[in-house]
DNA sequence: GACCCATGTCACCGGTCGGTGATATTGTCG
DNA sequence: CGACAATATCACCGACCGGTGACATGGGTC
């Protein structure tokens, strides 16, 4: 009795993503140390073999988590889901508006910061699939909005060295400080007289890079 | 037979030390995730229990193990060895020269940068003390070199925010920057395309954050 | 010498971990 | 229906974990 196919889909596929997404809320929960075997197969409700069965074991099941979920924020969340509008600001602007976003679109994403502080500690299938995604689309994100931007814009370094590369050191250095500081924020409440905690917190945070922007951008 | 005090001194402060040093070494070989009750206590060829007689269980020993280290460097440090010079430098020079201070420092300290990689994922006693050494050591770095130099110093921002504020933020985003590079460097060789591994690449990230202080402190 | 206490050793506990073989259940198809 | 293969469960394994009580040893004090 071939019951057309709404019920009888109680098999093998929901099992796995029942699996998939008990890592995905272990993670969310109680960080990557939570996330073992046992735990995980408890968390869906499962017994543990079937994780081996279907996924060859833990690194797979993790793997298969990481090939799912959307963690990453689009290239379209990251410029303010506007790309035409976003891509008529000013340069300045547009940087401004990339960290504001980029905090933003972390801090709504408590399971991505706690992938990323996995990642500061081990490597494994998840770390790597969302390293390989972050580093494509940052790099195309980058190359869409201001490197080729680069000819009209209207920076340039006093010094003699070579005007274009520092505003990808710029840019990712500004990534990279904001995500230490989002991550460290769920450990502790504030990071050199900086607070972590409130929104306004954050505004200062985003105020500082764009003053560092500004600097960057127009040195008059 | 007091035979002065040359060999007898096999008891506890001797084995205190290895057990203290056995932290040490296993936290720089394998990282935070090798430190164990077991792991230590094999290390310090020592039996386990008395981590616990000594000092009653493997937090205190770690505290006892963070109050023994100095894993973060010294004001002096920071300041490049001297601190009268540094202190007669321009403000944008005596950024640069922090922020190059600074990731020397870190490079040479894998252990430090392993404290750092355990802080951004769980909290105890040794964390918790590098936290405060660092943070007091940082304040007063910024308070004695950067603070009261305010009033006299030649930026400005332009929009009619405190012009204060502002290089406080700043110098924290571009340690935060340093920090998250340099943790994650035990792990990846590039990040949004910035190379982490030789000198020329570190020496890139300094030539970035110059660029970052040089746009801050002279706006003009 | 006898004593005592600090120091160190050993065996053992309950619990959790990752991993696996045997077995029960169930849907599908001939 | 009967047979079969996929699905799921259960019991169990060895290894390691943190933690502790019982005991050996040895050095200093009276």
């Amino acid at each position: 009795m071939h019951v057309s196919s709404d019920i009888k889909i109680r098999d093998k596929a929901i099992t796995s993503r029942r699996l998939i997404s008990a890592v995905g809320s272990l993670l969310a929960r109680e960080g990557f140390k939570g996330v073992g075997v046992n735990a995980v197969a408890r968390e869906a409700g499962v017994d543990k073999k079937l994780i081996y069965r279907y996924f060859g074991g833990l690194e797979g099941l993790i793997a298969a988590f990481g090939k799912e979920g959307d963690f990453w924020p689009s290239i379209l969340e990251l410029a303010g889901g506007d790309l035409k509008a976003f891509s008529q600001l000013s340069l300045d602007d547009r940087l401004s508006a990339f960290s504001r976003n980029y905090i933003r679109a972390l801090r709504e994403r408590p399971m991505t910061l706690a992938i990323m502080a996995w990642e500061m500690v081990e490597k494994n299938e998840l770390t790597r699939e969302l390293e390989a995604v972050r580093e494509q689309r940052i790099m195309a994100f980058f190359k869409m909005f201001f490197a080729a931007e680069r000819p009209r814009s209207d920076y340039r370094s006093e010094s003699g060295s070579e005007s274009g590369s520092d505003l990808q050191a710029v840019v990712m250095l500004a990534g990279a400080a904001i995500s230490y500081l989002l991550i460290r924020s769920g450990h502790i409440d504030v990071y050199g007289g900086i607070g972590l905690r409130t929104d306004e917190d954050w505004e200062r945070v985003a105020a500082g890079i764009d003053a560092i922007i500004g600097g960057i951008v127009r040195p008059e």
